[in-house]
DNA sequence: TTGTAAGCGTTATCAC
DNA sequence: GTGATAACGCTTACAA
């Protein structure tokens, strides 16, 4: 492998003269760029950035921190992060976590010893004190999750609102008895879905019944395990509000399995609005997030921390809207 | 942030000693050790990495080129790569090309300018030449697809043999004209699938209909655009052979748009068994992929590269299967 | 068992 | 315009 030293030796110059030719200064005489530029085409000569890495202290690159991967809506959040890191010349790092801890302060290990300039987290398995502790010492904003009572910038949506929207519109339209599924409270996001379901029912005077509640995941699984458990219950609900299109799925295709005909017989709400929300049978009526601005605009914040170090706390709240489709029955038909 | 020297500093010791203790060296005193941690601990020290790879020149990084993570199928591959980098004490870095051979270009610097220690490639945009040239100058080895006269360890499915089978199947079950929606010739394991699809329709002594194959690629969308162009069609095949799942949902759901319904009217066939072919209505019959298998043995493989430079040309296929489910129609009732 | 010092491949700060 | 040279933070002979 040659180093910068033997291309100063071809070219009859020194290191710091290739260094110059190489970061592009404007004080090289040109005769001298094309000496240094064959030199480096003949020797083919690709600089090691471990050495200016390290002389620089920056690394251009940034990790995300991304529970899984096997669900659409991450890829999408991802693809935004990665579109605006790219244009500013950084390169993405991912790491799945599962939510496993343990992997988790793994990687983090990777910006306290410099091998990232910055961590996006699409979410965390740290509480709000050692969250904000990390993103004190180091360039972090979050993404997706709003982790309540920790200091570090945020992008998502309005969660609360998003799940009073949806609830909300499946009062109007006849339906009674909505059963919750999600994550349980290992997502911020989740425990502020299921209060704004509350807060809708509650304007509507209608009394929650807890059993309605179904922590299972956001997984495709999720929706069965919890598809199993509204089987098993005495009555049907009038629909399910599912919090992610992943387990709306896994609930309609384990009620299938049970001649239960989603939109005839029961209504299914997603969220996210993943690609596939389109293209399932029936086509999933879901609250649609904005994946890739949320990504986006996250790295727009890291980006500020790693320059400026300008912590002042963001956060900031991006438009969800209605997607409505065929899994939902409407003008109040079941009433 | 604290040095390797400030801990020296503080613990009495020189860096060398700091050092050994770091890297857990036996021949350092108890006292000593203890010391040196105390003070690590009180500094809040985490060793800067740049300094050893720089020295050791190696990263403990490797990479990942994948075209696109939309498609489950890759999520699983990658899932099998990072686990068995994990295992080594590696961590996994995505770099998402978008099927660009600039991006991809860009990435691949990433490795002559030793970022990481070595690549695995998903895909690629490079012809077999560049593919071994990199391949011989670089660690790397190619999974899922298997380029055509690339010297370059290699692990994936026998495609053409899968495509054979899944062909077979149609024809057993009655189906004579089949058409075939595949990514064309840009993945090396679509023209390969194509060629055991033709080879099935020989030996059934069926004549082969060009304007049955169609090119459009492996999302929802070109499943969406197939459908397209076989509805235009004078009279509607008995079945389809879409080469990924998400391409025959793309077809399924259009299809459906049109009052087509899958199954009844006509048979679909998949390609990966992603999660999705289990839990989409009707549910998929697929051609399964060990998309983890997949990944983990490229990543020791190139493990392999990296450590013994032993660059003997390995071509491993692991076993596809059949995975029967409810969107063919069976036991040539189309007969 | 520990310390000294060279070196990894760059870039930055001086001189000239 | 260009060249020495120190420095980035670490590991590792070699010496003590």
């Amino acid at each position: 492998m040659a180093t910068i030293k033997d291309v100063a030796k071809k070219a009859g110059v020194s290191v710091a003269t290739v260094s110059r030719v190489l970061n592009h200064y404007d004080n090289v005489r040109q005769e001298t760029i094309e000496a240094v530029q064959t030199a480096i085409q003949e020797l083919d000569y690709h600089p090691n950035f471990l050495g200016r890495t390290l002389r620089r202290q920056e690394t251009m690159k940034i990790l995300v921190m991304v529970p899984t991967i096997s669900n659409q809506f991450y890829s999408r959040v991802v693809k935004g992060i990665q579109t605006a890191a790219q244009a500013h010349g950084y390169h993405t790092m991912l790491a799945i976590t599962g939510s496993d801890p343990e992997i988790e302060q793994e990687h983090i290990n990777m910006a306290r010893r410099k091998l990232v300039d910055g961590v996006i987290f699409l979410h965390t398995t740290m509480d709000a004190i050692d969250f904000s502790d990390f993103a004190e010492n180091y360039p972090a904003v979050s993404a997706c999750e709003l982790v309540e009572g920790a200091k570090i910038p945020t992008v998502s949506i309005d969660d609360y609102r998003a799940a009073l929207d949806g609830t909300r519109f499946l009062l109007h339209n006849g339906h009674k008895r909505i059963a919750f599924v999600s994550a349980g409270d290992l997502y911020d996001s989740s425990r502020r879905r299921r209060m704004g379901y509350a807060h809708a029912l509650r304007e509507a005077g209608i009394e929650a019944e807890d059993h309605l509640i179904l922590n299972e995941g956001f997984t495709f699984n999720a929706g069965k395990r919890a598809a199993a458990r509204i089987l098993a219950m005495p009555s049907l609900p009038d629909a399910v509000f599912a919090t992610s299109d992943s387990t709306a799925i896994g609930v309609i295709s384990a009620l299938a399995e049970h001649g239960i005909q989603v939109c005839r017989d029961i209504s299914v709400m997603g969220f996210d609005n993943n690609q596939i929300a389109e293209f399932y049978l029936p086509h999933l009526t879901t609250i649609s997030q904005p994946q890739f601005d949320i990504g986006h605009k996250a790295f727009e914040l890291l980006l500020n921390k790693i320059q400026n170090q300008s912590c002042e706390e963001q956060h900031i709240l991006l438009p969800h809207k209605l997607e409505c489709r065929n899994s939902v029955k409407q003008n109040g038909s079941s009433k």
